[in-house]
DNA sequence: ACCTGAACACCGTTCAAGT
DNA sequence: ACCTGAACACCGTTCAAGT
């Protein structure tokens, strides 16, 4: 047995029960081993989330800065590192999302990105929180799409009939409207002085 | 003992502790009630969620369509809905958004403002989607951020260092990035089809 | 009808005892 | 050292019995 071995069980299991709900008993089943045996290789289940939430996030890669413009790159590592998540069905990031090795990474990736592009230091932390909201955002509509399909067919949670299809192109559109509105901050910023 | 005395008390116990952790025996203790007798108003937890959801969105205002211009509307509708939210202290959404009525007429709300607003058809489920995504977030990040501050005194979740004070300033500024995106698909659209 | 005690089927984790 | 059974302090909810 070893901590690996632990993750991958977790996530196997969050394919048919949030992640959230998994318990350490099931986990222990699932195994094969004694519920307490898992306690020898991680210390409660907020670690153990943690690690799941690293392993999920290990993957994505950030942009290097020769990848193209800054505001492509951006579109990249958002659109990568929203496919990591949904890709594992029960999984949702309400609780501790920084507390992971793997999310802070992402997060200097995009501040990195977000100074590559030019932006005042003053804009920088509301840039960054735009787009860390968008996502995490995101996130949930997404696991609330995914709760919405398992149990009935459709029956969306939003009132229109906003259907599932729809939002992998939601997400785009919206992203790139917080892009579009960066880029021209950044235009506006940069016309009012000209050096650097 | 009444529906109204026990969302009441739901609400003050969320106050000190999450509201999803809220337990039905503390609700029961707090009520000075046996636990049982709280089944007899409430069919299950979940329902008590969505009454309390209910409660707290009930005196968010849609604004009239002759309150000024869709994008102030809008501002102001999100606006309230966040500042409702966040009044109390350990309220998250992650499940069941909208299995609430007054999440509905809020969502309706949204979207009567964007087809007053005279946007395309198509763009609106778009349009809603981002903003309803952003929400979301905004809530989640809200949540978040209090959550931080009750363990340690600051040790925020976000690497660089966005400090609690900026999170106003930060959904202003995200919101006015979508808003302002939406404005300029508006004036295009407008453009290519002046009639209408 | 409305109420509720006891019980059921769960939780995460501590702790002491085993090798 | 590593392992783990038993126990503790919880859960939400069902069900049967009370008025």
């Amino acid at each position: 047995l070893s901590e690996d071995e632990i993750v991958t069980a977790a996530l196997e299991l969050s394919a048919s029960t949030p992640l959230e709900r998994v318990s350490m008993r099931a986990l222990a089943a699932r195994l094969g081993v004694p519920v307490m045996t898992i306690y020898n290789y991680v210390p409660n289940k907020a670690a153990l989330h943690e690690l799941v939430q690293n392993r999920i996030l290990a993957d994505v890669v950030v942009p290097t800065t020769d990848a193209g413009p800054w505001d492509e790159r951006m579109r990249v590592l958002q659109r990568e590192a929203r496919a990591a998540v949904a890709r594992h069905v029960g999984v949702r990031f309400a609780s501790g999302i920084a507390e992971s090795a793997e999310a802070t990474r992402l997060a200097d990736g995009v501040l990195d990105i977000l100074a590559s592009a030019g932006f005042e230091p003053d804009d920088i932390p509301l840039a960054f929180t735009a787009l860390f909201t968008f996502m995490l955002g995101q996130v949930e509509v997404d696991a609330m799409t995914r709760a919405a399909s398992a149990d009935r067919p459709v029956d969306l949670q939003m009132p229109t009939g906003v259907d599932p299809p729809v939002l992998d192109e939601a997400f785009e559109y919206g992203f790139d409207l917080l892009l579009a509105g960066l880029a021209a901050k950044l235009d506006h910023s940069r016309s009012r002085s000209p050096r650097r």
